[in-house]
RNA sequence: GGCCAGGUAGCUCAGUUGGUAGAGCAGCGGAUUGAAAAUCCGCGUGUCGGUGGUUCGAUUCCGCCCCUGGCCA
């Protein structure tokens, strides 16, 4: 039984503009929304923490103020968001803007948190800290490999597309096994896209110039600092609830600008590292979006692109009737 | 100026009892289903500082030269 979805009689689209860290997406995007009845909702896995701001590259309180945004600022570093929390909080956002007859702009670098969207997510449990602590401790005392090889016998698909040093993806592979019973690779195959039957227009903002684009990456990094990225990993540190095991605490600069601050290396080697880090994160982000074959590519650096982006983005918005 | 230690991949270094060489890091490519800014997988030709000599063959041994660091003048 269809459900009606509010009152539009044409479904309304979603946008949707992807991109690596560093690429300028924010920009694009608030430009955007300044032309059109558009409500960005994030699409990134740290600027749902509160207090991350400088080292996230978070836009700042007069562009949250300005431009609506959403899952910006949502919890806090001692929690673990998820993708799964993110597919139901972004699918209820959707409804809601389309309710005020806008149009959502999904933006962000989170190429899984997109793809869950994109393809869906297997009705899976969530994550359990208790199982997770006991397979760890199993871990510590027999290697991740034995417990490879005892996924293999619960689950001899999953076992075999995941390597038996990939701790994280053997770890959840078992969770989900102990918790239903049953194996994950067959969860995985009832799997469908919750934006079904929605209208999209995919972007993705992608440097063509990947020299310039590190070097840019690297002055930001700089600039980060003098902002007082430090200070505010040094405050962070000083809640005394936080550890460097925690998903917030291991995002690029944030882990590496910690280790600093346990005094395990100093400042320059710490901003080498988080700078290295930051090119690697970005290198992971193209190869995602690579694979995703919808995503109409747009050099942000290329001549004329910023015009020829907004006359694309106003024909989409045209051609979907906005 | 003299003595010593070095000069090998983008970086830090290992190695070849003479048969033209390999690790870590970086970089590049890939995977990715509730931690994803995470986690994991794959990819190693480089005048072995230059030049002359010995040798069938030199990055390796010898001479000279250049460069870097240290010590002594």
């Amino acid at each position: 039984m269809a459900r009606t979805r509010g009152a539009a009689p044409v479904s309304l689209p979603v946008l949707m503009l992807a991109g690596p860290t560093g690429a300028g997406k924010s920009d694009w995007a608030i430009r955007l929304a300044e032309h059109a009845a558009v409500e960005i909702v994030s699409v990134d896995s740290a600027l749902v923490y509160r207090g991350m701001d400088i080292g996230t590259a978070k836009p700042n309180r007069e562009i949250l103020s300005r431009i609506p945004h959403h899952l910006v600022d949502i919890c806090e570093p001692t929690e673990s968001y998820s993708a799964g929390r993110f597919v139901n909080e972004a699918m209820g956002l959707i409804r809601e803007i389309h309710g005020r007859n806008r149009v959502p702009l999904l933006v962000g670098g989170t190429m899984l948190y997109f793809r869950a969207l994109l393809h869906g997510l297997a009705p899976l449990p969530k994550a359990s800290a208790e199982l997770r602590q006991e397979i760890d401790a199993r871990a510590e005392r027999e290697g991740w490999p034995l417990l490879h090889a005892e996924l293999s016998r619960l689950d001899p698909q999953a076992a075999a597309r995941i390597s038996p040093n990939d701790s994280q993806r053997i770890q959840r592979a078992l969770e989900v096994c102990y918790e239903t019973g049953r194996p994950l690779s067959e969860l995985q195959k009832d799997t469908v896209s919750p934006l079904k039957g929605v209208p999209t227009k995919q972007w993705a903002l992608v440097p063509g110039d990947r020299t310039v684009w590190h070097q840019r990456l690297e002055r930001r990094f700089y600039s980060m600092l003098s902002a007082g990225f430090l200070e505010e990993v040094r405050a962070l540190r000083n809640r005394g609830d936080l550890n460097a095991d925690q998903p917030a605490i291991r995002a690029v600069g944030y882990r590496q600008l910690w280790e600093h601050l346990e005094g395990e290396v100093g400042l320059d080697e710490a901003t080498r590292r988080g700078i290295t880090a930051t090119r690697q994160l970005a290198k992971r982000q193209v190869t995602w979006i690579r694979s995703e074959p919808l995503l109409q590519w747009l050099d942000p650096d290329a001549t004329g692109s910023e015009a020829s982006w907004n006359s694309d983005a106003r024909l989409a918005l045209r051609e979907l009737g906005l």
